[in-house]
DNA sequence: TTTCAATATAGACGTATGTCTATGTAAAGT
DNA sequence: ACTTTACATAGACATACGTCTATATTGAAA
């Protein structure tokens, strides 16, 4: 697992707005004129939110003119949820917990069969 | 769904060494001093990062004399991803894209039915 | 009770982040 | 051609964040 990388990608999801903007384009695309109107920030701020989720990989871009049309990937979505699971669940062999031995003994349960 | 509640949530998860430490608890409990074996920062960082795992409800910790064994959280880790899938998902009558009428027509596809 | 080991707290510091205003650019309408 | 509309870029600013050193606290062991 990527650490950094991933981080990167819920640095872009954790700001509330930019929730919020997912939120919006859950139900399918808008363009940035349309999504502006939900927020009280400035166009800029909206234009620099946009890029972020964009360059993470969590929504494109189909530009028509002037608008710009924002969408979910949902490649991303997938590719995100089987990330999370993967963090919260117990490792194989490359376990990043048997690489090193632990102190405190009695403690970690390598169980690779639990099931989150 | 609260934008502000979640995304302190997801800051709390979006540090790559805060993600290491979950990834680490995956497999079971530790405690501070074993955790800090896999890093090169120091012990008050640690001890940093481990309070925000805490405040974020994402870890609980058993405090065994001068040990503290942290945990994942296992009702944490079913309503994080609950949350995500419903944050990606269409929402249902209270959509947030309904409540605000789209100007570019042929745009915005509520689509009930969709499944992420 | 004195010492040592595990963890917490305080405060400083550099960097990243989200917002703004001002301005630029590009496409469409008149 | 000129204006309007949609969006981007530049740069400033305040706040948040991750790290550090120094020190305090707490519990066990000697």
């Amino acid at each position: 697992m990527d650490y950094v990388e991933t981080s990167k990608v819920l640095k872009a999801i954790s700001d509330p707005n930019r929730m919020k903007i997912i939120d919006i384009l859950s139900c399918g695309s808008q363009c940035a004129c349309d999504i502006l109107e939900h927020f009280e920030f400035t166009q800029p701020s909206l234009s620099h939110h946009m890029k972020v989720l964009e360059k993470a990989g969590i929504v494109s871009v189909s530009k028509q003119g002037q608008w710009h049309h924002y969408q979910l990937k949902e490649d991303f979505i997938t590719s995100f949820m089987d990330t999370m699971m993967s963090l919260f669940s117990p490792n194989e062999d490359d376990c990043i917990c048997t690489t090193k031995k632990c102190t405190c003994k009695g403690d970690v349960t390598h169980d690779k069969n639990r099931i989150v």
